[in-house]
DNA sequence: GACTGGATGTGGACAGTGACAACATAACGA
DNA sequence: TCGTTATGTTGTCACTGTCCACATCCAGTC
């Protein structure tokens, strides 16, 4: 008989296991490891999602895990996927919350918000966002790209982007932003003040703008 | 009695070590194990850089590599460097190719040559490129950032880039194609076609070169 | 020319990791 | 009720980075 710590015994919107206890089966054990892998990937990064450390903060053997992924990579996509739904979330919420009627300005300004969200979830959230692109393939990439080309858009549909520069204009813009991510982030810039990168994010996002005038 | 293998046994321009004869003591090991590391990390990127296989692969205990390094992380750094040496090669190369005479085609010229063989080598030495990224920091950057600065100093004295955009512009600029390099190098997009992506970076470059005009 | 001290390389150990196999327990369906 | 299946555990393996004690060799000194 053993004692499991009785985390996330709750599986939501699922009636079956609704046994708290503690037992020998958990109960919910998959969500308990990806959310115990996901607080290591956010502190940490990608190698900082341990296997057997994840099974101990889920108060479960080493070998548990196996039971619910094929290896240590798909849980890491989890991960990943988790980062990439909170960035995609981040992207849309900053857009909303734009309140500019001039149809240009408006356009422009969802899209440099589009793009702040982008870096400021990087760089708030370095071990997750390093998680998302150390392992994403394109396809999962749905949600942040479909925000990032709605606002391109609507930037051509109110005629400040000129059709003959629509072509590509997602990769440009993506990055820009995905590179100052980087640097910033967790590379080589990591180091710089926050003043000094909010002043080279908002030059960056000027020159976006600019390249994009028709 | 040991057999050590006979690679770079030889060390460069000092003489005192020239027997290139098997022997206990190597005669050059640090040099043959960061050449080995190198080799690791253009193959296989930062994380297959293993202290025990540089070993191997330079004949030598899975100790020795202590002698020359404090840990692993300092042999990594050693190969960064090199890759970014490589860099600054390959960027100052392409620079020095451009056979345009008008003053402002051929500042334009360059900085677009610059980023693209920034891109180019990312891509065609993911291995090294991530390497370097994983570790280094700004003090280190010197030679392809001068590149960079040069650049756009020459789009600024010929009268392409506007004084009040030359505040940060190597950021901006190199925010672009780091990010390019990273999505396309082993990335999201690393599976794209080279066609479309050697699209997409003349696009890119394009749009740097809108960004900054004046 | 022998001796010795410091530099360099070796072998053995340890804890930590991802993965596999065999076993234990609980849940579920006939 | 009983076996089948899903789930969790223990034990093990090969591999890693790092530390320790020891071996070997080179160089400079008597």
């Amino acid at each position: 008989m053993r004692c499991n710590v009785d985390i996330v015994n709750i599986a939501p919107g699922d009636g079956r296991y609704d046994a708290a206890v503690s037992s020998y089966h958990h109960g919910n054990l998959r969500e308990a490891l990806v959310q115990a892998a996901v607080v290591l990937g956010r502190e940490k990064g990608p190698d900082g999602i341990v296997l057997r450390e994840v099974a101990r903060r889920a108060g479960v053997s080493h070998n548990a895990a196996y039971r619910h992924f094929a290896d240590r990579d798909e849980l890491v996509r989890e991960v990943a996927r988790v980062g990439l739904d909170e960035l995609s979330a981040a992207m849309q919420a900053r857009v909303k919350r734009v309140r500019v009627t001039d149809p240009v300005a408006r356009a422009r300004r969802r899209l440099r918000e589009t793009g702040k969200a982008y870096v400021d979830y990087a760089i708030a959230e370095p071990g997750l966002f390093a998680t998302a692109f150390s392992v994403v393939a394109l396809g999962e990439l749905d949600g942040p790209y479909e925000h990032l080309s709605a606002a391109l858009d609507e930037c051509l549909a109110v005629g400040f982007l000129p059709p003959e520069k629509r072509d590509g204009a997602e990769l440009s813009c993506w990055a820009g932003v995905h590179g100052f991510s980087m640097l910033y982030g967790t590379g080589p810039l990591s180091e710089a003040p926050k003043k000094e990168r909010d002043a080279d994010l908002d030059r960056l996002l000027d020159r976006i703008d600019d390249s994009l005038r028709g």
